[in-house]
DNA sequence: CTGAAAGCGCTTACAG
DNA sequence: CTGAAAGCGCTTACAG
C-alpha cells in the first residue's frame, strides 16, 4: 500500500503498485472484465481515483482538447432559448470552440442521469457545460463540481449552489422599470401575469413590480397577480380571468414575451384594442415581440450577450483562470413599442394620489 | 513495395513494409516530425492512405463511436433552421446520438475550409454530417464523399452532386397548391415574391406557381414576379413596388413565411386590410406564421420531419446500410388561416374565362 | 480469480 | 535523414 510518487503522470503499473495487485488485474478492471473479485475491483478503483489515472485514449483526448462545450436546454421550442444559443454559437465561432447541443425536455429523450452525463463529459474530454434555465437540481450541479467539470448556469430557475457560476439579467430592475413605465402613462390598475412561483427570475420580476407599485402609491391586489408557466396559454387563460373581474386591469405586465403574445391574442379575441383599451408589456426582448402586431413593448434581456458571457466563463474555468465574480447580472432595458399607451380617458379611476 | 495483407487492421509496421521504410520513420511522419526527407514522407503518406491506417486514438474513437453528428447551418437566425434543428435533436434524443451545431454564416466565424473540416470530422470520429441549405459547394460536398464521410443535405440551394443524399420537400407541388388556393378564391392578379433565382427550392415553387396560373388560364406577368433573399425586407420592398404598379395584385404568394411576414407588416403600413384588401400566402409553416396577426395562410413543410429523416439517413450511411433513395421528398400541405379571402367584390376584373 | 511471462504496437535515443 | 535496438505501457494467454 506504498504511495508511489511516479515522476510524471500515473501509469497502469503505478496504479497496480498502489492497489497492491498486478498490472494485468488493473487492466481487467479498466476494461470492465467480469473475472475480477469484487474486493479487488474496489481496491483498484480506489487507486485509480486516488492517482487520477487516465487511459491513453483519455489522455490523447485531453491533450488534443477537442474544444467541445456542451450546452443543455430544456427545449429549443422557445425564442428565448434560441437567442441564448445564438449568442453561444457566435462566441464559439469567433474562438474556434465547438458546441454540442443537448435537449433534455423531449418526451422521447433518453434521460441520462447527471452522474452518467458527468462521466460522459469527463470521458470525452469536454471543456465544460452550460446549463440554460433549469435542467439540473442543486445536487446534480454539485456532482459536476465534484468532478471538476466547469459548469455555468444561465438564468437558473432555482438558486444554484454557491460554488456554481451563473449568468442572469437584472430581473428585479427590469420588473420595476416595466411597471414604472405603465404608471408613468397613468395606469393604476396593473396586473402581473408571470412565470412559475418557484422560479428565481419570476420572483425578482414580481418584486420589482411590487416595488414600483408601492413607490407609486398603488395598492397591490392579489387578484391581479397570476403565476404559472412561461407560455402563451397562461397569458390567454389569465387575461380571460382578469377581464371577468368586477374591476379589470387597464394594463398587463407579462413576465415573458410568450405570455405577452398570448395576452395580445386573447385581447384581440375579446375585441379589446391594444393599446387603446389595454396596455401590455412583455419581458425578454425576443424577435417575436418585435414582429408581433402590434409590436410588443418589452423589457429586453441581453440574451445573446448572456450566451456569450456564459461561454467565456466556461472557458476561463476550463483554463483555471480567475473569474471576477461567481454571478454575472447583465442589464435589462425597456423598449417601448406599440402595445402601451395612456389608459382611456373616461376610465373610472378610484385614485389614491401619490404621496 | 510488396502488398502485405495483414490479418486484421493495418499496423504501423505494415505501413512501414508497404512504404519500404522502417517503423520509426512511419512513426515520425504520423507525428508530424520535421526530420523526414520529403520523398520519404510522400511514400509513407501514400502507404498510410493505401492501407487506411488509423492511429490507436482514432481507432478507439471509431470503436467507441462517440456518436456525434455534426449539423452545419448558415445561421440559426431563422425559424426555418430552428425547426429543422428541433427535428434533428428530437430524433437524436430518442436514439442517444449527440448533435454538434456549427454555424458558418456568422461574420466573426473562423471560416474553416471544407478540407480542414473534413479532416477534423475524420480525426474526431464524427458519425456524419448534415448540411442545412447551402453552406457547401458541389466540389466541397464531393470532398466529404471522397473521404467516406456520410453527408446528407437538407433542402439544397444548388443541386447536390448525384452521389450525395438529400432531403427536401415537394416544393413544386406546394407552389402549385398555394396558387390554386388563391385562384380558387377568385383572385386573378397574383404576384410571387420569392427567394433567390438560383435556389432550387425557389425555382420549384415559382414553376408550381406558373403551372397553376397557366392551368387556370391566367396570363403570367413578369412584373408580378420578384426574386431576392428569403427575408422580411424583401417582402417589404417588393410589396411597395407591386402596389405602385398601375394594376397592383390582389394576392401575394410569398416564397417563405419570413417574406410573407414582411408583406403583412408593409401592407399594414400601407393601410391595406388583410385579407379584405390583399390576400397573402406564405411557405414553410414556421410557428411565426401561426402566431402572426392575422395568422398567415401558408404551405407547411414538414421541417422537423425533414430534420429527423436527415439524421436517420446519416446513421444508415454510417452503418453502411442501404438507403431506399438518394433523394427524399416529403410532402408539403396548405394550411388555410386568416390571411386569405376572396378579392373585394368591386374589383375591376379584366377577366379571361377559364377554358 | 490472480499474476508471471510473453507479446503487441508504438516511441525514443542515438549511431551512422 | 534513417533505422537497429531498447524501451514503454498496455493486453493476452494460460498455469495455478
Amino acid at each position: 500500500m506504498s504511495i508511489v510518487q511516479g515522476s510524471g503522470r500515473p501509469t497502469l503499473a503505478a496504479v497496480a503498485r498502489e492497489a497492491g495487485v498486478s498490472s494485468p488485474t488493473v487492466s481487467k478492471v479498466i476494461n470492465g472484465r467480469e473475472d475480477v473479485a469484487e474486493s479487488t475491483r474496489t481496491k483498484v478503483l480506489a487507486a485509480l481515483e486516488q492517482l487520477g489515472y487516465q487511459s491513453t485514449h483519455q489522455r490523447k483526448h485531453a491533450e488534443g482538447r477537442t474544444g467541445i462545450v456542451e450546452v443543455v436546454f430544456d427545449s429549443l421550442y422557445s425564442a428565448y432559448s434560441v437567442e441564448v444559443l445564438n449568442g453561444v454559437l457566435e462566441q464559439a465561432a469567433s474562438i474556434d470552440v465547438q458546441v454540442l447541443v443537448d435537449v433534455t425536455g423531449h418526451p422521447a429523450a433518453m434521460t441520462l442521469s447527471p452522474e452518467r452525463r458527468a462521466q460522459r463529459i469527463l470521458d470525452e474530454g469536454r471543456l465544460g457545460l452550460i446549463v440554460v434555465t433549469s435542467g439540473f437540481s442543486t445536487a446534480q450541479l454539485s456532482a459536476f463540481r465534484r468532478r471538476h467539470i466547469p459548469v455555468v448556469v444561465i438564468d437558473p430557475l432555482n438558486p444554484p449552489p454557491s460554488e456554481v457560476v451563473s449568468v442572469g439579467a437584472t430581473n428585479w430592475a427590469g420588473g420595476k422599470e416595466a411597471t414604472e413605465h405603465l404608471l408613468g402613462l397613468g395606469h393604476r390598475r396593473i396586473a402581473y401575469i408571470g412565470g412559475p412561483e418557484s422560479a428565481e427570475c419570476n420572483q425578482a420580476r414580481l418584486h420589482g413590480y411590487m416595488a414600483a407599485l408601492m413607490a407609486g402609491g398603488v395598492q397591490i391586489r392579489p387578484d391581479y397577480v397570476m403565476l404559472d408557466k412561461f407560455r402563451p396559454e397562461h397569458g390567454i387563460r389569465s387575461l380571460k380571468a382578469l377581464m371577468a373581474l368586477p374591476e379589470p386591469p387597464t394594463a398587463i405586465f407579462a413576465g415573458s414575451d410568450s405570455i405577452g403574445l398570448g395576452v395580445l391574442a386573447e385581447a384581440r379575441r375579446h375585441g379589446l384594442r391594444i393599446p387603446e383599451d389595454l396596455s401590455v408589456v412583455g419581458f425578454d426582448g425576443t424577435y417575436q415581440a418585435e414582429q408581433s402586431i402590434p409590436a410588443l413593448t418589452t423589457v429586453t434581456q441581453p440574451l445573446q450577450e448572456m450566451g456569450r458571457a456564459a461561454l467565456r466563463a466556461v472557458l476561463r474555468l476550463a483554463n483555471n483562470e480567475e473569474l471576477d465574480s461567481r454571478r454575472v447580472e447583465l442589464a435589462t432595458h425597456l423598449v417601448v413599442r406599440e402595445s402601451t399607451a395612456a389608459p382611456a380617458a373616461g376610465d373610472p379611476e378610484p385614485e389614491i394620489p401619490r404621496h
